[in-house]
DNA sequence: CAGTGTGCAA
């Protein structure tokens, strides 16, 4: 890669991405922002996003004021729900750098916008389509037919076949056939970008469907907007049924809507999930099978089931049959709400009712036991599981290992990778994240006996007396059984347990090896997990060497992370920047968490103010959700580096307010939450932090007496406390190594152990 | 020809 003329010399091997070309419509860091994200235009897709964060729902265009149930609650839900939603299916948008979901794949397009016109060449496969094609002559059904059964991978091979086939043939595909290419692209291997390119090339610049009059019809339209909704672009679209559709005079159907609706779901914005209900219901569109079953699904993953069960019920009166997805959502949503009595009577009666659970029905139980801890109730799924013949899919093998993993059983975690190749499921990347990250909750915990080659033997036979009961039928030879059983013993207790070395932590770096042997695309979650290894290093050197792993993947992040720690500050910024940019439109917990390791790795290191500048970033960016008022600062979705490094800036900005002489509020407080949201630090790791980090400075804010994850002070006392000379030192942040005009390259830099937060 | 449902990160 050709290195940048601009930047200083980099300490890595590996030359940071070049600058932006509009770097100059970015704001400093620290510079007095407007309530309104700068809306760079980076890509072309940024440009009308930037009302999301603040808009409310109700002003969404076109939203009706419909009564009922739902608007009126979600008015009052509105911001107290967030906290729990990052939970669900979160697979949004494509991310940076690889696919985050094997249904919705794609690769963001990184470099801002394509360098207009398509020189590239299409596919081999291409060529073979158009073959086919010529000889499925003019009969459109067999155009179809060959169309969809392939995969193609570029719009270049889309736009080739559309002119080779239309001009070259003069075949004469009509709009059907359009959608089925459109379709089948948004379904396969293509990335959201391209089919909305292709879509774009379609109607755009002089197409010849416009001009022989074929427009684009509903079904286009509702492949486009679920093509956007996919792409977590909800604004484009809320606007391409709003506006685009009714100017064509093309008008939303249900499976409009109900695209829009699971999209919004999928997005986390459930008011405006509802909203959409309430429009169907004031333009008097009738649920259909598939609304249905989206709308109880959101009903039950926001744990309104009395909503739920109402609609379940309804839509059999309607003559619409509940059928697997419907019960699925249903058990996937009081499972996740921890209802277990509910899951179990809904699992018996769907069956009663010869409702048959699918895979998926199976998969979701194994994971609500494991999560909750219920093995002997896993064991009695997995049993019937296998009975029914289903097959293990890599869901299931990845759910398992992430249970594994999360109870500190790494070794029989890789056993099971290694299980699961050789049965023919290939491991992705959600697989590998999950053994990434358990480099830190292997930390804590001793993590299980390495060395002892009897142990197994020797824990089968504890388990074997207090799980199996009298037989023996689940077979020795089933390592999904002995796995479940092996948790269920970790569980209780049972298993024996040993300190693991320094040199076994270093198995994660043989772990990059397998993936990148395997081809397998890392994602943002591996970036933030890789990231979370390096703040549990004790030493600077071996965070060096996972980060080495991370520059392999994937230099841009790489850079970023390297200069931060690196000290090079507003050097790296721009590039900083552009990387938080392509985290816009994925889901809230994925940034967040990226956001929080990134921010603790830097803490760690002592490299406070690049932590500070990353957390005002997030802050601007509302990747916290949290609230940030001169009364009250919300830690609560923050990591402890974050959180401390937010502390600062919190105090920075009221001490800031104080002396431009305004009165602080009577009551300032600080919410850490009870820990609940981190689920490897332990409970109040965060509060802990922040009472330390308060102490540390002075700051005089106590535990607040009814709420142990609040800290309160007055604030006339916080105010005296700003004033003194001294605080101002105190409160503002470095950098512990700072960079300096080209060093040597693998220079190291004696930097303390700093240990844990 | 379109729209609902699983795993990681929180």
């Amino acid at each position: 890669m050709a290195s940048t003329p601009a930047p200083p010399t980099h300490f890595s091997s590996v030359a940071p991405r070049p600058p932006n070309n509009n770097n100059n419509q970015r704001h400093h860091h620290n510079q007095n922002r407007s309530q309104h994200r700068r809306n760079n235009n980076r890509n072309r897709w940024s440009s009308s996003s930037s009302t999301r964060y603040y808009s409310s729902p109700a002003s969404d265009a076109g939203a009706c004021a419909g009564a009922g149930v739902p608007s009126a609650a979600a008015t009052a839900f509105s911001s107290s729900l967030s906290p729990w939603l990052g939970g669900q299916k979160t697979r949004l948008a494509p991310d940076f750098s690889g696919r985050r979901s094997s249904r919705n794949p794609g690769k963001m397009n990184s470099g801002g916008p394509r360098a207009v016109p398509n020189n590239q060449q299409h596919s081999k496969a291409a060529e073979e389509v158009l073959h086919s094609l010529t000889n499925a002559g003019n009969d459109v059904a067999a155009i179809d037919s060959v169309l969809l059964s392939y995969r193609l991978y570029v719009a270049e091979d889309y736009v080739y076949l559309l002119k080779e086939s239309m001009g070259y043939f003069g075949l004469e595909p009509n709009l059907v056939t359009y959608n089925a290419i459109i379709d089948a692209g948004a379904k396969g291997e293509v990335a959201f970008e391209t089919v909305v390119q292709f879509l774009e090339e379609m109607t755009g610049a002089g197409c010849e469907m416009e001009w022989k009059g074929i427009g684009r019809d509903v079904y286009t339209y509702n492949t486009y907007v679920d093509a956007l909704c996919k792409g977590g672009r909800m604004d484009l679209a809320r606007h391409v049924i709003d506006v685009e559709m009714p100017a064509k005079n093309i008008w939303p159907n249900v499976v409009t809507y109900s695209t829009l609706m699971a999209g919004y779901a999928k997005a986390e914005h459930f008011e405006d999930a509802l909203n959409v209900y309430d429009q169907m219901k004031h333009l008097l569109i009738r649920l259909d099978r598939v609304s249905y079953n989206t709308l109880v699904g959101l009903y039950a993953n926001l744990g309104w089931f009395d909503e739920a069960v109402s609609k379940f019920k309804e839509m059999e009166c309607c003559g619409i049959k509940n059928d697997i997805v419907t019960y699925n959502a249903l058990i996937e949503g009081y499972g996740r709400h921890n209802k277990y009595v509910e899951v179990r009577k809904l699992f018996d009666e769907m069956k009663a009712r010869r409702i048959y659970p699918n895979n998926l029905t199976y998969s979701t139980l194994i994971k609500i036991y494991t999560k909750g801890r219920m093995y002997a109730e896993a064991i009695d799924v997995y049993r019937e599981f296998k009975k029914e013949g289903m097959g293990i899919d890599v869901v299931f093998y990845s759910a398992l290992i992430d249970a594994l993993c999360k109870n500190g059983l790494i070794k029989s975690s890789l056993r099971l990778l290694d299980v699961m190749t050789e049965k023919g499921s290939r491991p992705n990347v959600v697989t590998y994240n999950s053994i990434i990250d358990a480099f830190r909750v292997g930390q804590m915990p001793a993590l299980e006996c390495m060395v002892d080659a009897s142990f197994q033997a020797n824990e089968h036979q504890i388990i074997a007396g207090k799980f199996q009961g009298q037989k023996t039928d689940d077979g020795d030879n089933d390592e999904i059984m002995k796995m479940l059983k092996q948790l269920a013993a970790e569980n209780a207790g049972l298993t024996k347990k040993d300190k693991r070395t320094r040199q076994d932590k270093f198995y994660i770096v043989q772990i990059f090896q397998k993936m990148h042997e395997m081809k397998i695309k890392p994602n943002v979650v591996t970036f933030s997990a890789i990231l979370n290894a390096c703040s549990c290093c004790e030493t600077f050197q071996d965070a060096s060497k996972l980060l080495d792993e991370l520059r392999i993947f994937d230099s841009d992040v790489y850079g970023v992370a390297h200069g931060l720690l690196m000290g090079h500050g507003q050097g790296i910024w721009d590039q900083a920047q552009t990387l938080f940019d392509e985290l816009e439109h994925m889901d809230s917990s994925t940034v967040s968490a990226f956001y929080n390791a990134l921010t603790d790795m830097l803490w760690h290191f002592g490299q406070k103010l690049g932590a500070q500048m990353v957390v005002i970033e997030g802050r601007n960016r509302n990747v916290w959700k949290g609230g940030w008022s001169t009364e009250c600062l919300d830690l609560h979705l923050t990591s402890c580096g974050a959180a401390c490094a937010m502390v600062h800036s919190w105090l920075l900005e009221l001490r800031t307010t104080v002396f431009g002489g305004q009165k602080p509020p009577p009551i300032l407080s600080i919410l850490t939450g009870w820990g609940k949201h981190s689920k490897v630090v332990g409970n109040g790791a965060l509060r802990k932090a922040v009472e330390a980090l308060v102490n540390g400075i002075g700051a005089p804010f106590q535990i607040a007496e009814c709420n142990l994850g609040r800290f309160v002070s007055e604030g006339p006392v916080v105010a005296a406390w700003l004033r003194q000379p001294s605080t101002l030192n105190v409160l503002l942040l470095h950098d512990y190594i700072v960079y300096s005009q080209p060093v040597e390259r693998n220079q190291t830099f004696n930097i303390p152990s700093l240990g844990a937060l």
